[in-house]
DNA sequence: GGCCCGATACTCT
DNA sequence: GAGTATCGGGCCC
């Protein structure tokens, strides 16, 4: 299977976003593969975007998401949880796609280990980055790389029936027009 | 399934 | 010092 090229990420962020669904996540650990179907994403778009990190505009943390396309952005919150996001658009402008869910179908059982007894094992962005054991050391790696251990392969589009668009999660005071745009998107299982 | 809440440490004000 | 792109446990049905 072919991996996603940089020609995939430098696109718009909301075409990046909604191509990303059904895409196979793939890491590599050794002789094991581990990954799934990604199922849901969001939009992270520019320093307008009051939800976006790069709303207080080019700090340490957010340096990455002015990178080129492809670039991972990694980054640390609520004082425990890893969050995984790909870098898009053009070298400079501060935008990105952060993982949600995938719908695990490799390296299960090492999955299940590190996420200890739960069954969720990769429905919510922090139990994602538990699962590949993902954390800062992966900031800043570019998944288009030929010797990437991180990478996305293309297998099928999603039909556009089976796309969801809601408002992005965990916003709180984030003010509007950005707390309600639909830049979350999501794959429904029915069907 | 749902709601509430505490954990926990980093980033920017 | 406040806020945070979350999760899991306890509880309630």
């Amino acid at each position: 299977m072919p991996r996603l090229p940089q020609s995939f990420f430098a696109r718009p962020t909301l075409t990046v976003a909604r191509e990303l669904l059904g895409q196979r996540l793939v890491k590599i650990e050794g002789s094991k593969r581990l990954g799934g179907i990604i199922t849901e994403v969001e939009a992270y778009i520019g320093e307008k975007d009051l939800a976006c990190h790069a709303r207080a505009g080019r700090t340490a943390r957010t340096d990455v998401m002015y990178w080129s396309a492809g670039h991972l952005y990694v980054y640390f919150t609520y004082g425990m949880h890893w969050m995984i996001c790909f870098v898009t658009e053009r070298d400079g402008f501060p935008a990105a796609v952060l993982l949600r869910a995938i719908e695990a179908e490799d390296g299960i059982t090492v999955m299940r280990t590190r996420r200890k007894k739960h069954d969720h094992l990769t429905d919510g962005p922090a139990k994602i980055s538990q699962a590949l054991a993902i954390d800062k050391r992966w900031n800043g790696v570019d998944v288009c790389a030929a010797d990437s251990k991180l990478f996305i392969e293309s297998t099928h589009n999603v039909a556009a029936s089976r796309v969801i668009r809601s408002p992005r999660i965990g916003l709180g005071s984030t003010p509007e027009p950005w707390l309600s745009k639909r830049w979350n998107f999501k794959m429904n299982n029915d069907e």
